[in-house]
DNA sequence: TAGATTGTTAATCGATTAACAATC
DNA sequence: TAGATTGTTAATCGATTAACAATC
């Protein structure tokens, strides 16, 4: 039944998974089966039931699954049901962004403080969590003690602050900055988001097709 | 030598080369071998020479690479000494965000419009490009041509703003919204940035460290 | 020439898909 | 009971790693 250790393959479809059933539910779907469901997400019966198995079987032969009970299942494996504290240092254009535009609450996170050294920013209210000066964040997390940093700084400040907040017991990482922090770390959760290589790819991908385009038609 | 099709995980991997392979190139060294590279990133010298294989031979044996050479060749095949036409939908916090945070320039990108439906956006000043009337959308594309949109808009508007963009000849996505667009359109290059679905992954692998660390001390 | 390191083929590993007996 | 669909094992496929001859 349940697996020891899950690969980081089938985790990265639970997301997806627990949004197409939040759909299904929202449209007052009662039950599904892994076909169905396969065809609306675009992957295989085989690959959706594998991967729900990892975690037990939550399913009923004959009849498929129950989307409000898959979905809070989901939920309650990811965590969602969490309410770990989070802290954003870096308070530019992206890391206002994301502090005003993502729903932490339902992501298993609470956003419990905002740093930045620029003292233009300091003091900023940012969707009601005042910016705090940089200086001030070893203080803080040695009395809060934070569970993830969402790094928004430029890649020269990651390492340092990186290496402080894993002084202070840090369990994870949300990166944005250029810093590839994978390396160092192999305890601690990293999730790299590198918006730059994403659109590097982008522009792989749509000068590919253009490629396959003119191909064709000669 | 050169491969026909090369697999997406290899492609995802080419931007991280660029990246390590600047900053060899900024430290002012020129010639780097397979294992020094591959203890740098993480990886094995064994797949750094697979990658690099499926587009050319650029190493030499006893030498390993020129680092200038392989850093604009890797830029070459990415195209990110093109110069395709992006458009920006939705200037929320987000697409603002980007829209001043991206090095557009140096991946291949010209950001040449902004658009967005709420009246107190219309006008305003983004990084130097005027936040225009997304009804204006359609006659811009007609006469413009963009290559690629940056969606970061609400799901309910994404379904139909992608078809209207597919009718007039887009050939890339750069997809924030929440709208599961892969699916639909098989022909062009779509990349999607699920922030929630990172976080919500970040949130399953805190957890799942803290159990192997309640685990480890019984 | 000897040493280093590539390009490439072969072996291994892991992830996805197919098949089917179990069972609701 | 018959039909549907799961859970799970086995087969396939693709990606990563290892090995080594080619060669700078």
């Amino acid at each position: 039944m349940a697996k020891e250790n899950v690969s980081l393959s089938v985790i990265r479809r639970l997301p997806r998974y627990h949004r197409f059933l939040k759909e299904l539910l929202d449209s007052g779907t009662v039950r599904i089966s892994s076909g169905d469901l396969s065809a609306k997400m675009g992957l295989t019966a085989s690959q959706i039931r594998q991967d729900l198995n990892c975690f037990g079987g939550f399913g009923q032969q004959g009849y498929g699954y129950n989307v409000k009970d898959l979905y809070e299942e989901i939920g309650r494996i990811l965590g969602l049901d969490k309410r770990r504290k989070a802290i954003l240092l870096g308070a530019g254009n992206l890391g206002r962004a994301i502090a005003l535009h993502m729903d932490f609450s339902s992501r298993g996170f609470e956003l419990v403080g905002i740093f930045d050294s620029n003292p233009a920013l300091v003091g900023m209210d940012v969707g009601g969590v005042q910016v705090s000066d940089s200086a001030d964040l070893e203080s803080f997390c040695k009395s809060n003690h934070p569970d993830v940093a969402i790094l928004c700084i430029p890649k020269e400040a990651a390492k340092a602050l990186a290496e402080m907040l894993v002084e202070c017991g840090i369990r994870g990482f949300w990166n944005f900055s250029h810093y590839d922090l994978t390396l160092d770390y192999p305890n601690i959760a990293v999730e790299n988001v590198h918006l730059g290589d994403s659109l590097s790819t982008l522009c792989f991908r749509v000068n590919e097709l253009e490629h396959d385009r003119i191909r064709k038609k000669n």
